[in-house]
DNA sequence: CTTGACTCCGTACCATGGTACAGACCCGAT
DNA sequence: ATCGGGTCTGTACCATGGTACGGAGTCAAG
């Protein structure tokens, strides 16, 4: 899969073609020339397995809890080679995604619990306003 | 802090004033009647203990990753003692929500690779587009 | 009985992350 | 040569979860 239209590398990279066009109007994406000795005309833009990598570092990083304005900037620190502002990002984003994960842990506690409080019969009361007290 | 007023409530809670406001729009906290024998009269509304276990209950069911939609229904299901819909909605939840604790421990690892390759100096390349493959 | 803080209600606005057009245009297959 | 499907650009719209504001009313303290 070299040389890729939009529809494809959507494909690829498991998204919307809005969502790529999206994201190359925030400008995490870059928007492929056209050949330049007909510039006047508009042509069908080509992407490469590069756009495609970075597309799945956008989804990844989406999914690590990153917003899109931070991966924008990681996409910069990648071309600038920052290590020490890399870094810096990063271990913040580890420390909330370390607060993230207790608290989901925490979560999933209660509902463990709230689930067996409803175990038995199809109805009578347990406890779902108090299930995540303490 | 028994009867209270709605700042208080929302101090009480730690939200704003016009997020509670906003969840009363939303059906998931119900509108004090002001008192009935002065029915056109406009008077300050009165909040109880109650009110807060809602509030603080619509918060925490918000970190376990629930919707204010779902949440409306949680607090409909607490009312109408529907167990076997509750617990179908809470594993629902607890699926989603082992998937989502596993992605972001896995992302949370790749950060830990991706801070510790940056360590080094504080320029130069570190490989911050791939930090998310495999 | 006025002042200042708070409340009420309606409506408007915001950020985030998309999603959906419309009206051209381009391009490969028939 | 033309037809259908994909592309291009710009702009509009959407859901979620709030946040802000204006103008009026209320209420407790001084």
């Amino acid at each position: 899969m070299n040389d890729m239209t939009i529809g494809q590398l959507a494909e690829a990279g498991g998204v919307g073609v809005e969502t790529i066009r999206y994201y190359q109007r925030r400008g995490l994406l870059q928007v492929p020339e056209t050949p330049p000795h007909q510039a006047h005309t508009r042509t069908v833009r080509r992407y490469n397995p590069n756009d495609l990598k970075t597309l799945q570092f956008i989804r990844s990083a989406q999914r690590a809890g990153f917003t899109l304005s931070q991966i924008e900037e990681l996409l910069e620190l990648d071309a600038s080679q920052d290590r020490r502002r890399a870094r810096e990002i990063a271990e913040e984003r580890l420390a909330a995604l370390d607060a993230e994960i207790s608290a989901l842990q925490k979560a999933r506690h209660s509902l463990v619990k709230l689930s067996s409080a409803c175990a038995e019969g199809p109805a009578g009361p347990c406890p779902i306003l108090t299930a995540f007290d303490h």
